[in-house]
DNA sequence: TATTGTTATACTCTATAACTATA
DNA sequence: TATAGTTATAGAGTATAACAATA
């Protein structure tokens, strides 16, 4: 029972001298104010950027489900989904089932900009980071795993007006 | 000219689906609240921990290079510093060559201090990221070379009193 | 005059608490 | 009573501007 998983154990008598969670931050805070400039022009900003991409791949979403999706206070969606809404990125639906709900939708305008600030932001990653392709790949692949398990688990895409891609 | 570098060309036609930094965003975000209660005993948050390291990887460094190193802006450095010199993690002093600078460099027990929250944050990591040993490395290297290259170029340590490893 | 560090201040991001409406 | 969303408010985190000391 206790070598189960060698794979994931650790030396836990010597110092850990792979930490992530530094160079998460560092890239992070960096990557936040980077954008800044690139994305003004977009009237979004990273985190936009972030709901909006969890709404064009998960599809159709309650507010409360957004909160859990990407970790942050109920309260924040709200301020969040105001931006969205009011450049008409995205739609508030009534939830006809449970009237207290209101359904979050990209809307087509919503699929454009993201692609577009897509792009950009793609050409920031390029110029900030310098990595090969095959490494963005790579590191973009173990982020995702990351980021699944620490949502934990991955989430069911759901059908709705999908972005034409 | 123009395929030099094939390897790292993307197809700019298409919308690029490997983009990084929502993750990074998601990550990072997720990554602070969850430390918090971790690093609390410490007396410590995510960025304290990342200056430590900065600290003990470089070596001595003015605090404006620490601003440049951490990726913040200089007033921001001044009140972390307060933080970490009130503990006796780090010390301030005036620089001889310079009268106008701190040098700033970690101490014995900023060295003890930043081994325990290591442990304590790589625990972290295993609960939230699920990634097994090998996947950890290969994604510590490849947040390696971003921060690298983010920074601008990879800095040289300096000898210091180095922490006993 | 320019630079290092500091303080004071404001702005942004996120979280806590109280309120409305539905269930 | 409990839940989804909202508002108001406060608390971090970070940046801008003005000041002191030194070059």
């Amino acid at each position: 029972m206790l070598n189960m998983n060698d794979q994931t154990v650790n030396n836990d008598l010597s110092a850990p001298d792979e930490l992530l969670s530094p160079l998460l931050d560092y890239l992070a805070r960096r990557l936040r104010a980077e954008a800044e400039a690139d994305l003004h022009p977009f009237g979004l900003k990273i985190r936009h950027v972030v709901a909006l991409t969890v709404l064009r791949d998960l599809g159709e979403r309650a507010q409360s489900q957004m909160s859990e999706a990407l970790g942050m206070d109920a309260t924040g969606i709200v301020a969040l989904l105001n931006d969205l809404e009011s450049q008409n990125l995205i739609e508030r639906r009534r939830a006809v089932q449970d009237r207290r709900r209101h359904n979050v939708v990209i809307t087509g305008a919503g699929c454009r900009r993201l692609a577009e600030v897509e792009h950009t932001v793609a050409g920031l990653e390029r110029r900030m980071f310098g990595l090969s392709g095959q490494e963005t790949t790579a590191l973009y692949q173990l982020l995702q795993k990351a980021t699944a398990a620490a949502a934990g688990g991955p989430e069911e895409p759901v059908a709705g007006e999908d972005c034409a891609r």
